[in-house]
DNA sequence: TGTACATCAGTGAACGCGCGTTCACTGATGTAC
DNA sequence: TGTACATCAGTGAACGCGCGTTCACTGATGTAC
């Protein structure tokens, strides 16, 4: 079975269009023609590749979990250069600036945990996620010397991050949104 | 201008069916003659009372969010019999309790919120819901001894609940919520 | 209190558009020789 | 490398259902006397 790079090409612009409209109207408001149009197709082309919108929308946030969840694992590995017992204070900074992407990608994120929250089985696939992330803060805190253990303290950063992301979806104040993240990490990690 | 018994009964009935309908399926997969069909009534009764399913919308959001506002309020206020200077950890169990509330409510919320991230003149409702909210948090805290400022400690609150809310809509266990809930305050305000 | 009347609230059939879905087709892409 | 051929990918017209919206109607509700 041949599959042509016009088929992956095809497939990719579907998605990146597919990420523009779910971000602007909503998974819930968001047409299939609306895709197609976005992304310079007609309607066939997306039938060639899916079958439902809901299946491009799992496929997206699959796609899109595992970009970011591989880029905050990767900022947020210490370096060589790195002191070996880097500051606390450094080491929030660094998260604080990782975590917080664009609001695009919040929105669809959000979207996504709704739909979650309403279909128990696609849930598995957002906690997972959610663990990727989880590990990645995890393993960071492990290298500082903190009052709680990183297994505790990880789960209150992805907390304090998503109380966060509420206040950044209402207002939009992106650099608001890291200053008050910072002065909740802190609040959190440093006694 | 007459307003009929029958009328204000229509329109609450509506607006409970609307309730039940946008958390099960969602704001964005809701149709009005769900809405009608789960209050008893055909589409004429809709239209009578609302011309859009965005005015019920934000109706039912003003409405339920009101209640829980002076909910909470009501909760958080000191009572006569209280002592004078509350321990810090009875105030945090109080607050946790209080908070977390049924999810579909959080359900109802979260689409909200995501309504008004996408729809600016919107967001000020949202807004002078959290502040409302807010206020009576810090009212609260003000009656302890912290260590952090009653107008900081009130959003860092706020925050943690949106955090906790997250995880509560993805795998529903409520008494792990409160637990969590209690922890995260516990290491934001006492030191 | 009772009756006649006016107005209102909700009914439900009808209309029609938006949009999901299908499919015969044609140009593009890859394969074989 | 070039050509002929087979298969595939995306086109776009067509179909039809779901659902938003309207409106003539009728029973309910409130008012006047």
């Amino acid at each position: 079975m041949r599959v042509t790079k016009r088929r992956a090409e095809t497939r990719s612009r579907l998605l990146d269009a597919a990420f523009r409209v779910f971000a602007a109207k909503g998974f819930g408001a968001a047409r299939i023609e609306d895709v197609c149009e976005a992304a310079g197709y007609t309607r066939g082309a997306f039938y060639s590749n899916f079958s439902t919108l809901d299946e491009l929308f799992f496929a997206l946030y699959d796609e899109r979990a595992a970009i970011i969840a591989a880029q905050v694992s990767e900022a947020l590995t210490v370096d060589e250069t790195e002191q070996i017992e880097p500051a606390i204070p450094a080491v929030i900074a660094r998260t604080a600036a990782t975590l917080l992407l664009d609001r695009d990608w919040l929105l669809v994120k959000t979207d996504f945990l709704l739909y979650a929250a309403r279909h128990p089985e696609v849930a598995t696939r957002l906690a997972e996620h959610r663990t990727q992330l989880r590990t990645a803060i995890e393993n960071r805190l492990r290298t500082v010397a903190m009052a709680l253990k990183p297994e505790v303290a990880a789960p209150a950063v992805v907390a304090a991050y998503d109380g966060v992301t509420v206040q950044l979806l209402l207002d939009g104040d992106l650099p608001a949104a890291r200053a008050w993240l910072t002065d909740l990490l802190t609040a959190l990690l440093v006694r």
